[in-house]
RNA sequence: GGUUCCGUAGCUCAACUGGAUAGAGCAACUGCCUUCUAAGCAGUAGGUUCGGGGUUCGAGUCCCUGCGGGAUCACCA
């Protein structure tokens, strides 16, 4: 039984002794004791004072004494205006580390049968990815990993923007002004080459709106007159009729980004269990919105769009289908979502991982979704997350001011092996080992970087100021394990191997140790936390108090100079177990932590 | 304008979902490498939690209001 529960029990019986008075134990809630006082839970009793009919202090003292008396692990206890702090016995604190390191399935729940689905990435094949892809992915692959541990079953899917009207951009500006360009023939990567000619039809289509509004049309009009625009509505029309020339074209430059993205991807570390293509779905969607609309779910305008009506939600109209019979965003939404539970018929949530400018778009997916008679579209979930910003504001593509993600991540590399270098840890590293080394850090600073914010706000990026090695970072945990890793090699040269028996012959504890093990002790619950609230950044926090707290207790406390062989037995078990739980926890964020650095 | 999210140290972020004297990192300053990795540890300084009301034993957190900022309200995705 978990110490929290025991405690609880305990407080709970004491309420019925001492007051009898009923407390359930789920009605009790416990909080870590401050850093100023002594203990390591605190009960607060002011919401209580009723039950007990005693002011909140006499109650705390009361029920200090009760535990002190009767429980076994309660060594002693003090009593701050309504704060009860209680201490539990060194030999507590030694129990409560035994069962973590004889539990070889600490920190993953087991399987509880359900079955969900996340998504994340799920980019447009017009441009290369970019910061915030960074975060989205980052975040939607942790918090997969983060449902697995909690023993959920977890399928990590995205939905490729393989189709519509910014692909056939791309390939309008190819066509008028590629001559015949390649990745190869340029050696440029293919999602790159391709947002290249996003860009260029950009630069046309103003020049040609600006021509129009000279000609004296208004910008409006210029806006939906430009040649070249109408020209990519046109391609887009031929696509959705399946013109083999246009269609060809297409599969090509959605090849050439498909490369290049998996390059990004495997720089990432991201992976996924199955991909949905747009150009898959879009067609069930837009069956979908006709039966919708056969129903009298949907309406017709008069020029034969399709709206869904949601002012009854105190929304507005929608629009699902184009007056020329393309599809929008949400058609090809409403196929896919209804795809993926034919495909996956158990799954009990799908998690949308999007950004929070698309909150309006999913409010509406899911109306939608459910007043097509879909039971799941309440459980549909869109995980939310702020934007990235520079200095300079948002981040814009067509103007240049994007941070390109391969960009991003070569630096941080380059960024870990100047540090390296600087501080001469490269000692006895192969230049393989080293380069592997420098990756594994750069990119565990960015993912740390990005991780450790709560998803939900914005947040910002300096690109001038690189991200930090030392302090609250991702380096900073991965340098702990590696240290700890070191303790560990040595411990088996010398032949030190820690047994349950020479755990219970301890019976002393540091303090720095005992602040270690309670983080320990809390791990479960921060996982499941983390899960409950999709929060990667609760794991990070974690991992970050756990390495602090591990170097307090290097520092204060030596190892292979203790003369009391089951300290320092106590000490490897120990550190180990911290070294363990650093890499899962790191883990988690997708965060590998090196042996030595 | 409607809806919605946000405003915490000079900067970047926390605060166990209403609990104690609001905490970390960076930047600044002071110590600590003959000892298991100094990418570390210890310390100093830094706050009217945007302003003003309210709710209660108790508010950064909840309610109202003012100010400031973001997002969204597209036949873009």
């Amino acid at each position: 039984m978990s110490l929290d529960l025991q405690l609880k029990q305990e407080i709970s019986k004491a309420f019925s002794s001492l007051f009898d008075a009923e407390l359930k134990v789920e009605d009790i809630s416990l909080q870590p004791t401050r850093k100023e006082f002594e203990g390591s839970h605190t009960f607060v009793c002011f919401p209580y004072a009723r039950l007990s009919k005693a002011k909140p202090e006499e109650t705390a003292r009361l029920i200090g004494e009760y535990l002190k008396e009767n429980v076994e692990a309660v060594a002693d206890f003090n009593v701050v205006k309504g704060f009860l702090n209680i201490v539990f016995s060194d030999a507590t604190w030694v129990q409560v580390f035994t069962d973590i390191w004889k539990d070889e399935n600490f920190g993953q729940y087991s399987d509880n049968g359900k079955e969900v689905m996340v998504e994340y990435s799920s980019p447009n094949t017009n441009k290369p990815l970019h910061l915030g892809h960074l975060r989205n992915n980052f975040l939607g692959w942790s918090v997969a990993e983060i449902l697995k541990a909690n023993g959920y079953d977890v399928h990590k899917v995205q939905i490729i923007n393989d189709r519509g009207i910014h692909i056939c951009k791309s390939m309008v500006a190819w066509s008028k002004f590629g001559n015949g360009e390649t990745p190869e023939s340029t050696g440029k990567k293919g999602d790159k080459l391709v947002g290249d000619y996003y860009v260029k039809f950009d630069q046309e289509y103003k020049k040609q709106i600006a021509e129009l509004v000279e000609g004296g049309m208004d910008k409006e009009t210029a806006e939906k007159e430009a040649p070249i625009f109408k020209e990519a509505q046109a391609l887009l029309k031929k696509w959705e009729a399946k013109d083999p020339e246009t269609y060809e074209l297409w599969e090509t430059m959605n090849g050439w980004v498909y490369a290049g993205f998996d390059v990004t991807y495997n720089a990432m570390g991201v992976d996924f269990d199955k991909l949905y293509y747009e150009s898959n779905t879009f067609l069930l969607g837009k069956d979908e919105v006709v039966k919708g609309l056969e129903k009298g779910i949907f309406f017709e305008k008069e020029d034969g769009s399709i709206w869904v009506d949601l002012t009854e939600e105190g929304l507005d109209q929608k629009l699902l289908l184009r007056a020329d019979g393309t599809s929008v965003y949400m058609t090809q939404d409403i196929g896919t979502a209804i795809l993926r539970y034919r495909d996956f018929p158990n799954i009990s949530q799908q998690i949308y991982t999007v950004g929070n400018e698309q909150e309006y778009h999913f409010k509406v997916l899911f109306i939608i979704l459910d007043k097509l008679g879909y039971e799941w579209a309440k459980e549909c979930y869109h995980l939310s997350y702020g934007m990235v910003d520079l200095p300079s504001g948002k981040m814009k593509s067509r103007e240049g001011t994007v941070v390109d993600a391969d960009e991003l991540m070569q630096e941080m590399t380059d960024t870990a092996c100047q540090h390296t270098e600087e501080l001469g840890k490269i000692e006895g590293f192969s230049e393989e080992q080293a380069k592997e080394l420098y990756y594994t850090l750069g990119i565990g600073a960015l993912k740390y970087f990005l991780l450790k914010v709560d998803p939900t706000k914005r947040m910002l990026f300096d690109p001038n100021e690189s991200i930090q090695f030392q302090g609250n970072t991702g380096p900073f945990i991965q340098y702990t394990h590696a240290r700890i890793s070191a303790i560990l090699r040595k411990a088996e040269q010398i032949g030190v191997v820690p047994t349950e028996e020479d755990l219970k012959n301890l019976n002393e504890l540091q303090a720095s140790e005992k602040n270690v093990i309670f983080l320990l002790n809390d791990y479960m619950k921060k996982l499941a936390e983390a899960a409950e609230n999709y929060s990667p950044d609760a794991i990070a926090q974690f991992a970050y108090d756990l390495a602090k707290e591990y170097n307090r207790f290097y520092q204060e406390v030596s190892i292979f100079n203790e003369e009391d062989q089951v300290a320092l037995k106590f000490r490897i078990a120990f550190s180990s177990v911290v070294a363990k739980t650093i890499a899962k926890a790191m883990g988690l964020l997708g965060i590998q932590v090196p042996e030595r650095m």
